[in-house]
DNA sequence: GACGATGAGACACAAACTGTCTTAGTGTCT
DNA sequence: AGACACTAAGACAGTTTGTGTCTCATCGTC
């Protein structure tokens, strides 16, 4: 392999394309003269073609996310805390992530479908393999997949459509939206063995 | 005509979907939906379709260019001045076009090839049209179109290619970059009568 | 020199864009 | 009301462009 993996310069050009044209407007050979590879060489990276580069794309971006989520809340101990500091730093890093605001902006339809309705069974699968681990501890394991699920809901929810009372960026006002939830959290499994 | 100008609101539609796709990616659909006017209307308007419609931008973007230009050296009344004055005025004008940066950046060729050489010729005349109203006090006729042709070119290159030398946009360095220059102008008209 | 990987490009098929046309709807003027 | 000008909508054929698969030449490595 080159100084730079291949599917990572793909990927990159790809990315950087759908910045340029909108998703819709990239063909194959824009991506090819983006990175200097030939079109074979895709085809042979990403059998299936455009749609498969595409998820696969969708698929990095994902990761990425949850990798630094996940090292946003790395040594936080406390149930409570953990929480509302995955929501506080998801929301700031959905918040600054400058390519989904600018596919957000040219192409709402299908990046709203990614983050709703086609993608959003992909973003819990991966919200889950990232962060059962870190609730494992504190929680029962068919609660904490719940929770995940309607923490990545929330989350979404009000990055789309801010509220005038809550600001899910803000570690206090996040504290503060959560608080009556995190009060009814079922107690530690380690506890429970107790009463 | 509705609340603005139908042809300007095609325009103004052609222009944002060059910024967002690229010249080369924009398609008369793209244009049709930005404005929200049917293909039909858009062919009426611009017979001879994309590439009539794209001249008439360039066109457009031209004179307006021209229109600021003379209005920023309004009431300049002494041909040194004015000249320091119409080239300085121009520099700045290019470097704050963010239309035409975008472009450039986006798709070089097209843009250089509009500034340089098949464009060129429109160019200097639209400047001619312009400028001479503004000389023809001053100057010979005939020097002055030589004058206006040097001052475009002198413009549009160190534009592209800055220097690090002279810097056109202020009005000090221009002024000592084309004194001797300057100096070498033949008399006034009203004058020569008299020598 | 054999090998795996890449670039270059031919190819057939599918999709899209273009430019022209017809139709129907809308508002204006008399 | 009726004639008129103007536009949206969309059908249409012809062309261009893009896709995905393929083959073959090239390059560097072992």
């Amino acid at each position: 392999m080159g100084a730079t993996d291949l599917e990572t310069r793909v990927l990159d050009a790809t990315k950087s394309c759908c910045e340029r044209f909108g998703m819709g407007k990239v063909t194959i050979d824009d991506i090819c003269d983006a990175c200097g590879v030939s079109r074979a060489t895709i085809y042979r990276l990403f059998p299936g073609g455009r749609d498969v580069l595409f998820e696969a794309l969708r698929v990095r971006e994902l990761t990425e996310f949850f990798d630094v989520l996940t090292a946003g809340a790395d040594g936080v101990d406390d149930i409570e805390d953990l929480v509302v500091t995955l929501v506080v730093v998801a929301t700031r890093e959905l918040r600054a992530d400058e390519h989904l605001a600018l596919m957000l902006a040219s192409e709402p339809g299908d990046v709203l479908s990614q983050l709703t309705v086609d993608g959003f069974p992909r973003i819990i699968r991966v919200a889950t393999d990232y962060l059962m681990p870190l609730l494992a501890p504190y929680l029962d394991p068919r609660f904490a997949e719940q929770l995940i699920e309607l923490l990545v809901r929330t989350v979404i929810s009000y990055f789309l459509a801010p509220s005038e009372h809550v600001d899910l960026g803000d570690p206090d006002s996040a504290r503060a939206f959560l608080r009556p939830g995190l009060a009814l959290l079922p107690p530690r499994p380690s506890e429970r063995t107790f009463t």
